[in-house]
RNA sequence: GGCGCGAUGGCGGAGUGGUGACGCAACGGAUUGCAAAUCCGUGUACACGAGUUCGAUUCUCGUUCGCGCCUCCA
């Protein structure tokens, strides 16, 4: 049994896995809001987390892993951007969260084994917020129904805020309703024209922290394995989720959090108003989905990545150097053990990519095959990755007479009319290679 | 202000108390009509200053710089 190491953020230190039912490990994702495009930001912790999955499913069994992932379809800029375009909120939901769906699996990512939706939980919240109210942590104040951030002992555990750090730092006014300035919304109240839903404290709708706490308890469970997300969410969401689960139920949340690190472009948080927004629906327009994620893999997943399209360059480059050796071979029915035990150790990607290099090698090339398919990798034809559907502009039978026509130039050494021909190939966007076995083209990158 | 993270060669990026991971790029060579692809070869990197040590890029302290979070952003 490989032994998998954790980095942990509730304790700050790498900490042995150890699942509480081995033949049920679960783990939960955060998905995204489903009002546009993901970013390639949105991307990373779906990439990096996809590879703990495989890991996982390797060690315990694919039958005993459930992962879920979440689409969050309830958010006030769901409702902005509905109304901005003029659409329903749920043709808007429905049609980003397809978009999402697809363009994740175009990555190379294994579909989730869940993926609730927090529309599909309002009774849920309902009974969850019931339950606080009861237990004294909630209460309901001018339509809202406030979590009290005081009656929890320990909250702050994940974030190492405590209440009175969070009230000094405050920086946004504090609403009227609210006991205490550190308190958050479980339930909001929706005018007629918004969207909401019927509860005990009148048409509403919930904060965004509640519906991940009540997916978790109902499709698996009181206590789960592993959390993860984006660093970002460490405080306040997941915080607030720890709050809410375990003031209503007593038990633990989570024994794991896992946080993936930023992706920035020039140093720079992605974001709208800078301009530097990559969304992977464009970039899969001119990337390979591979490429794209082996760019998200290539560095640890709690370091900082700073994108560019360099990066997925080279990952195209390095991916074309595996295709051409793995090229005909059968992977090999094990995994190399280099790699697997790269990624038990808290997922070091990187180190289990230059694994793969140390096995890019003729007599290797079914382990390379073997480990690179197991990262969701080489799973093209060398035909499809290397010509893909024609450039544009000339058919794959076009550029076969070309070739046949510079044959036979080069035959009768007429190298003038042979390189023009592989010049008119180039202009679009045809390379040529001329090797023992005769002459391929591929796509020019 | 509070909490936290980071600084490795031209670039990306692991790792380690003591022989320069790995990839890209560059350069030289082989091969090629010329290329491409492939193969062989070439590199005195660990922000700065102290300390611990026989020895520090790796541990400790300090400095500088950069970044993130602090109520709804992965």
């Amino acid at each position: 049994m490989v032994d998998i190491h954790i980095y942990n953020t509730k304790a700050r230190t790498k900490q042995p896995f150890e699942p509480i039912d081995p033949s049920n490990v679960r783990m939960y994702v955060c998905g995204p809001t489903v009002y546009d495009h993901v970013h390639i930001g949105n991307a990373r912790p779906v990439a990096v987390f996809d590879v703990m999955f495989r890991l996982l499913r390797h060690v315990y069994g694919s039958d005993h892993v459930t992962y879920a992932r979440n689409i969050t379809d309830i958010e006030d800029k769901i409702m902005e951007r509905a109304e901005r375009d003029g659409v329903s909120i749920k043709s808007l939901t429905e049609r980003c969260a397809r978009q999402y769906q697809t363009d994740m699996l175009k990555l190379g990512t294994l579909e989730p084994s869940l993926q609730p939706k927090a529309t599909e939980h309002l009774p849920e919240m309902i009974k969850m917020m019931k339950t606080l109210i009861e237990k004294g942590h909630a209460y309901v104040a001018d339509g809202h129904v406030m979590f009290h951030v005081a009656s929890m002992e320990n909250y702050g555990q994940l974030s190492r805020h405590s209440r009175d750090e969070l009230i000094a730092g405050a920086r946004v006014e504090v609403a009227p309703y609210k006991k205490d300035a550190a308190d958050f919304v479980l339930w909001k109240p929706s005018s007629e024209d918004q969207m909401g839903w019927s509860s005990p404290w009148g048409k509403g709708r919930p904060g965004w922290h509640l519906e991940c706490s009540c997916m978790i308890e109902k499709h698996l469970g009181e206590t789960i394995d592993i959390h993860a997300g984006g660093q970002d969410l460490i405080f306040p969401h997941h915080e607030n989720e720890i709050a809410q689960s375990e003031c209503s139920h007593g038990a633990t949340f989570v024994n794991y959090w896992m946080h993936n690190g930023y992706l920035t472009v020039d140093g720079e948080k992605m974001s709208k108003s800078l301009g530097n927004f990559h969304t992977v629906h464009d970039l899969l327009k001119e990337h390979e989905g591979e490429a794209l994620k082996l760019s998200l893999l290539v560095a640890h997943y709690r370091q900082p990545i700073d994108f560019s399209i360099k990066t997925i360059q080279e990952q195209k480059r390095r991916l074309d150097r595996w295709y051409r050796l793995t090229d005909g071979v059968d992977a090999d029915t094990t995994i190399p053990v280099a790699v697997i035990e790269a990624l038990a150790d808290d997922l070091n990607t990187p180190r289990a990519i230059a694994a793969l290099d140390a096995l890019a090698s003729d007599d290797t090339a079914g382990a390379l095959k073997a480990g690179a398919q197991f990262l969701g990798l080489l799973l093209k034809s060398n035909d499809s990755w290397f010509k893909g559907d024609a450039p544009d502009g000339i058919t794959a039978s076009e550029i076969e007479v070309l070739i046949a026509d510079r044959i036979k130039a080069r035959a009768n050494k007429d190298f003038s009319e042979s390189d023009r021909i592989r010049n008119r190939l180039e202009s679009a966007g045809v390379a040529l290679e001329d090797g023992a076995s005769g002459t391929t083209w591929r796509k020019a990158d």
